[in-house]
DNA sequence: TGTACATCAGTGAACGCGCGTTCACTGATGTAC
DNA sequence: TGTACATCAGTGAACGCGCGTTCACTGATGTAC
């Protein structure tokens, strides 16, 4: 159920490793954030992992297999946190988005790239709808229904997004707040639902 | 002048392909929105040229060469096509950005990511600065003075490249328009800026 | 409690591949006189 | 108008590299009886 916990368990020198799937997600997901799916070397994670090359095969079979898995768990995180930010209002919600995409820039990077992961696994399917659910679902209860509700839906998202696009960019210019929760926040009340929500 | 105007002369055959350094960038380009500048092969390119593929090192030294003039060349685009929108109104400047990422999703790609780019190159550097002022520009003739302008201007810079971003990745819900311009307007109002600049 | 055995999780060697870059070269071009 | 020559724009062979995947294998684990 923990993601990336291996715990404290000494895996150094012994033949089995106790954990390699749930280590090897967690190595590739910080060297993706420094070098991107594309050039993620499935050799370079095992040898980080301190195992063979070949076994990366018996846990993920490919490297699409590693890049769908990891996609399907940040998915699952993301829609864990947008709910689990509903009840505190609507920026806070894009606070989570924003805030989870600088926390694990690797998943961020890999869970909208359709090119580099498996599309039809279901694994990642159903993640990519629950996702999807929690992030619909917490716009739909603030915004008014109607034809606006659906664009006024997608500026939201594009604009928390947007924001987490240029984070990683080094893009934002100074003057704003260096934390992304505070900078969030501050960006997010130029949009008209914000105020009409309040709070 | 012309970016990628290498005529209808016949190449061909001819020891000298004529516009070489031109060719080479469209078709990066088209490359590139198919499969990423990390995975742009400059032997691919060299070879859709029709051209030996050692051929490549005259026109841009390294392959970090030719992806650095492609994003210097796109952020002029860039820059431009903001400049001419200026006069029609603040929400079809937005338009003109997501226009762009939808014509040249290769350059695109490629503008905002620094790792796949010479850092220091002063084409691209310049190129940067005309795209920086061109957006700053717009958004600043709109705004109000004062502390929410640069939060504001970056909400709306936001906005449009995460409308870019999810646009690229197929993320629109059906429902809104097809056309990215019809898009782009129907999401832009959203901000509260927009509405303040009316029209 | 002990033992047989299926299954799981690794190893290490080998494969074939395409890549970016370098090099000495040659053909074509255009300019100075 | 003709010629010498520097420069430009290509060629093709070679380099070394790291990669993903496959394969037969072996060591460790855990379950049935």
């Amino acid at each position: 159920m923990e993601r990336f916990d291996v715990g404290a368990t000494e895996t150094s020198g012994r033949y089995h490793h106790g954990n390699l799937r749930a280590a090897m997600l967690r190595i590739a997901e910080e060297l993706i954030a420094r070098v991107g799916p594309v050039n993620l070397s499935l050799r370079e994670v095992t040898r980080r992992a301190g195992v063979s090359h070949a076994a990366a095969g018996h846990h993920f079979g490919t490297k699409g297999g590693l890049l769908t898995a990891l996609a399907a768990d940040g998915l699952r995180d993301l829609a864990g946190r947008l709910a689990a930010a509903r009840s505190r209002g609507f920026l806070e919600v894009g606070v989570a988005y924003v805030t989870f995409s600088v926390d694990r820039p690797g998943a961020f990077a890999v869970m909208f790239d359709r090119d580099v992961v498996r599309p039809d696994d279901p694994e990642l399917l159903a993640a990519r709808h629950e996702a999807g659910r929690a992030l619909h679902g917490e716009v739909g209860t603030i915004l008014p229904e109607g034809a606006d509700a659906l664009s006024g839906a997608v500026a939201a998202w594009a604009l928390v997004h947007g924001l987490s696009s240029l984070l990683r960019g080094g893009m934002i210019p100074p003057g704003l707040p260096d934390d992304a929760a505070e900078l969030t926040r501050a960006v997010a009340v130029h949009l008209a639902s914000a105020g009409r929500a309040g709070r």
